[in-house]
DNA sequence: TCCATTTGACCCAC
DNA sequence: GTGGGTCAAATGGA
């Protein structure tokens, strides 16, 4: 069980490793086709495109990888409960028993969620605390919110859980404000997946892209001092929400999955600093349901470079 | 008095 | 049967 477990750390790291590969790509060659005389180095737009496709191969062989070692209980949403799971017969699916399932259970999330990782629970909204409750595994209590408008009709909420001895909180939004009075305290910017990949459609002919600035960037940018951890992404597309949203290629998969972002990610012109963290959450996905990855390592990226040029 | 928080109990998906 | 999510009474602060 251990060492399934080293295995998926494991293929996890490199899933992580190839797409953030592909990404930097992605960004090298973004910027090229948006200023097409910029000298990039020796390398060609061509060799750009195969590195960011062996990324993509690379990662949907590794992912696949990853289906065919993990049993599927483990998959469909239940957490690893540690050690008391028995071996699975090859190709075959060894079903536990209730027993065995305790403390793996983990309801199904609704679609409408996603979640994001900060050192604060402040998010800016008017959120009414409801319940809190002490989680198996977990040393932390989870607090549940809920929007303060309730009672026009609101189903905003928000779980908040405290991550291991890390000053960190993982935040778990369900369902959108639908209240006027915390509209504008939006806790992060969203787009749906689909939005995504047409935007990469639009990207493949290069003449699409542009990048939104905020409508207010000094508060944007104050917003992330205040976070202090900032989700990264390409910021080239615009959702069609009431806020600026700021897109990241999330890559092939299923639908309905969702990436966070934090106000203040950085844009040609914009001096915000660089500490790079990211989460990247899945709704809904059908194979790596609830797979949230840390990407520390998009950290090497150096955005002021690559957006000024000095790469 | 109103509103937010706390907390034990209950419901229900697994 | 168990754990996670929610309810609602009790409590406290403004």
């Amino acid at each position: 069980m251990r060492n399934l477990n080293d295995n998926l750390h494991a293929m996890e790291r490199r899933l992580m490793e190839e797409l953030v590969q592909g990404k930097s790509s992605a960004i090298i060659l973004q910027t090229l086709l948006h200023n097409p005389f910029k000298d990039e180095g020796s390398i060609s737009r061509e060799e750009l495109a195969m590195k960011i496709l062996r990324s993509f191969n690379n990662s949907i062989s590794i992912a696949s990888s990853c289906a065919s070692v993990v049993p599927s209980a483990q998959i469909s949403g239940a957490v690893d409960c540690g050690g008391g799971g028995g071996s699975t017969s090859s190709g075959g699916r060894m079903k536990k028993t209730a027993k065995d399932r305790r403390g793996c259970y983990k309801r199904k999330r609704p679609l409408d969620s996603w979640t994001k990782v900060s050192p604060t629970i402040e998010d800016g909204g008017a959120w009414r605390k409801y319940g809190q409750k002490q989680i198996l595994n977990s040393k932390y209590p989870r607090c549940y919110y809920r929007c303060t408008h309730k009672s026009q009709g609101c189903k905003a909420k928000k779980q908040v859980q405290k991550m291991k001895e890390d000053p960190l909180y993982q935040t778990t939004y369900f369902n959108h404000h639908t209240c006027t009075g915390t509209q504008a305290a939006l806790p992060q910017h969203i787009v749906e997946l689909d939005q995504i990949e047409s935007n990469l459609l639009s990207f493949q002919g290069s003449k699409n892209i542009h990048y939104p600035k905020p409508a207010n960037a000094s508060s944007l940018k104050q917003e992330f001092e205040n976070v202090g951890t900032q989700t990264v992404g390409i910021p080239y597309a615009k959702s069609s929400a009431n806020t600026s949203s700021w897109l990241g290629n999330v890559g092939p998969g299923p639908s309905r999955c969702k990436q966070v972002f934090s106000p203040g990610i950085p844009v040609p012109g914009d001096d915000l600093e660089e500490e790079v963290s990211g989460l990247y959450s899945c709704a809904s996905m059908d194979r790596f349901h609830g797979l949230d990855m840390e990407v520390d390592q998009l950290g090497d990226i150096d955005f002021d470079e690559m957006y000024n040029g000095n790469m």
